[in-house]
DNA sequence: CCCCCATTGTTTGTACACAAACGAATTCGC
DNA sequence: GCGAATTCGTTTGTGTACAAACAATGGGGG
């Protein structure tokens, strides 16, 4: 069968656009993010230490004490997700939970030692990970990039 | 305890950059490529499309018939991944699978006329996601947004 | 011709990502 | 106060994403 594409652009209406994958925002989206992942595990420094994982530390580290359902916003991760990330930073003994006296539907959650240790010797991981995959872009179009990107987001 | 992130700053090295999490690429990406999925299943058309079976579904139009490991190829999946995805294409009868009479390793790909009518609506859709996706970017913006991120990808 | 090595597709296990539904607790409107 | 709406954390189910290990097949070099 000859492609959909092909037979859009000899169809009525020559305005239809091609539609090339490569090209797509989502598909490059995808891609960008794919290959972030593959540079923080490779650079983070801790094998087990996913990228949401080191985001909610750094978080909890900013914000002091707060309660999981505050801390998925600020992470932009929803509830549920929430959960599994909680569970393993929990069980690798870099957060504490404890329930909140003011309200009953809460948990408080704050670092430990160790995941403030664990994050004092990410963080210049984490930057070398950012610089890394900004890969060769100047200054300028690391700027620019971001600039757009914050935008998108 | 006084965040990390704060320790730094006032610590012996005073070049220690802030991490910022909402200015970190990686999360930036993540949150963009989040929201370009929230946009893309509200506007495919079809509930149970899901970006990467289109994408395969379009890619798959475009070669022709091929192998699942090329097909993971040309749509940056792995192969683990791409099971589950030809699974679900399969059992929609979007796609058919034929094993490949010159090399038994293999089966060959091809997209079902339901697979081919279900694309040629869709693909208007697409076009449109990836506009709303791009949101309030003038074409400017567009052009060098995309070609940067190209370079990330 | 045969052994080594690469490739194909599969499975298992872990980790996001989100919808949907839930019980429990809190807050808000009146 | 008090009933309705909201919020909190949890569970279940589906769908990416990838590492690692696997059997089967194919290709190439000696």
């Amino acid at each position: 069968m000859k492609p959909v594409a092909a037979l859009a652009r000899e169809g009525a209406n020559e305005a239809d656009p091609a539609y090339v994958l490569e090209d797509q925002v989502g598909h490059l989206l995808r891609r960008a993010h794919q290959r972030h992942a593959a540079i923080f595990q490779e650079m983070i420094g801790d094998p087990q230490l996913t990228p949401l994982q080191f985001a909610a530390l750094i978080k909890l580290d900013d914000l002091g004490e707060v309660s999981q359902n505050e801390l998925g916003r600020r992470t932009a991760m929803d509830a549920a997700t929430m959960q599994g990330v909680i569970k393993r930073l929990l069980a690798r003994g870099l957060i504490d939970r404890k329930p909140d006296p003011a309200d009953r539907r809460r948990v408080v959650l704050s670092l430990t030692d160790r995941g403030g240790a664990l994050i004092a010797a990410a963080m210049p991981n984490g930057h070398a990970i950012t610089d890394e995959t900004l890969g060769d872009l100047s200054e300028a179009e690391r700027r620019s990039f971001l600039s757009l990107l914050k935008r998108l987001a």
